[in-house]
DNA sequence: CCAATAACTAAACGATTGTTTAGTTATTTA
DNA sequence: TAAATAACTAAACAATCGTTTAGTTATTGG
């Protein structure tokens, strides 16, 4: 054995994270992951292999930061209702996390629709299925709805979240919460 | 007087703002713009100045393409419907014109969230800001909502709106009607 | 305590970015 | 027809990108 590392890699990730979440992808260079980092190139490429690489550990480090709320989701009973308090959840999320921009997913969505990158696409894709699967399951607690029903609003709330996640960047709170009242109105 | 120029500056310019819709700013390389609008990069300096130059007036020109969707929408009679009718016509733009990705707006303004640059975000949130005023203008037609419903869901709609391109640079025709539909279904 | 070795620093890598420039070609008008 | 000049080609520009590598430092276990 010898030296250990002077550095934690979550914390590290962490960084990585919030710094991306800001810049996105390809906004955010080497040099900036070095010093938000707080770590040489070397290390990041030793500990993450790739910007790309880390770019991925960003996305699982993502998805788990998140879990809280997708459980909370995934318990509830309260049906259609549910699924408006994740709306509001993913809002604060936002907020509490500070100097970050909207929604990583949805950010990464949109850059990436753009660029030639299969294994992030799919990551992303994926997650975006499993939460409809989630809305659908919420969507069915109420009978009186028709399998069609069921889908049709699933896929509207789908977008709605994408249409949310951009509001998230640049409106107020206020308008955000206009935002939700209106797309639950009538579901 | 000399040598004329051997290529129509309207019709590089189009050429310039496909290349453009299909892949981002970031991602359109001078390189790429010359072999799409089959000029060389000197004459795509002398023509429109830089890269950025270029893109401006790329989105100049995407208004103008778009404004008889636009003047349809200001001298409709029909109210909220009005507004319904705007957003399918969007829709049929962006599948119209082939091999584009979604609304070159609303990816700009996706693309420049993450970017330093005052005089292309201003550009882009006037042009939101035009829609706005639209949608209220309609909106107020209908004398049975208050000034503050109006406010309210104009700029739901506007949101409804991103979501609505979002959605078509993946989603198939199906799937977006019914979004569309599921929008208006409470205005 | 010292040889082994992992983690560090910093410089350089080749490729690509947007932009400029020097030199050539073609067309205009006097 | 010939001088003038704008438009062309193609090469080079400096800066930055992600990545690698050579050399140094520090800490470990025998």
């Amino acid at each position: 054995m010898a030296r250990r590392k002077q550095y934690n890699e979550q914390e590290v990730l962490e960084k990585a994270m919030r710094l991306f979440w800001r810049n996105g992808y390809e906004n955010t260079s080497m040099q900036m992951l070095e010093s938000e980092m707080g770590i040489n190139k070397f290390s990041i490429y030793a500990s993450f292999g790739s910007k790309h690489g880390l770019f991925k550990q960003t996305l699982k480090n993502y998805k788990k930061n998140r879990k809280n709320i997708f459980d909370k989701l995934q318990n509830s009973t309260k049906g259609v209702d549910a699924i408006k308090d994740f709306f509001y959840d993913s809002v604060d999320v936002c907020y509490e996390e500070g100097n970050v921009k909207g929604c990583l997913i949805t950010n990464t969505y949109n850059e990436f629709s753009f660029i030639d990158d299969e294994v992030i696409k799919t990551d992303i894709l994926q997650f975006m299925e499993n939460l409809k699967i989630l809305f659908i399951e919420k969507l069915k607690t109420d009978k009186t709805k028709d399998e069609d029903t069921v889908l049709k609003q699933a896929n509207f709330l789908l977008l709605a979240k994408h249409g949310l996640a951009a509001a998230t960047r640049v409106n107020n709170n206020k308008e955000i919460a206009d935002y939700i009242e209106l797309t639950f109105k009538n579901i």
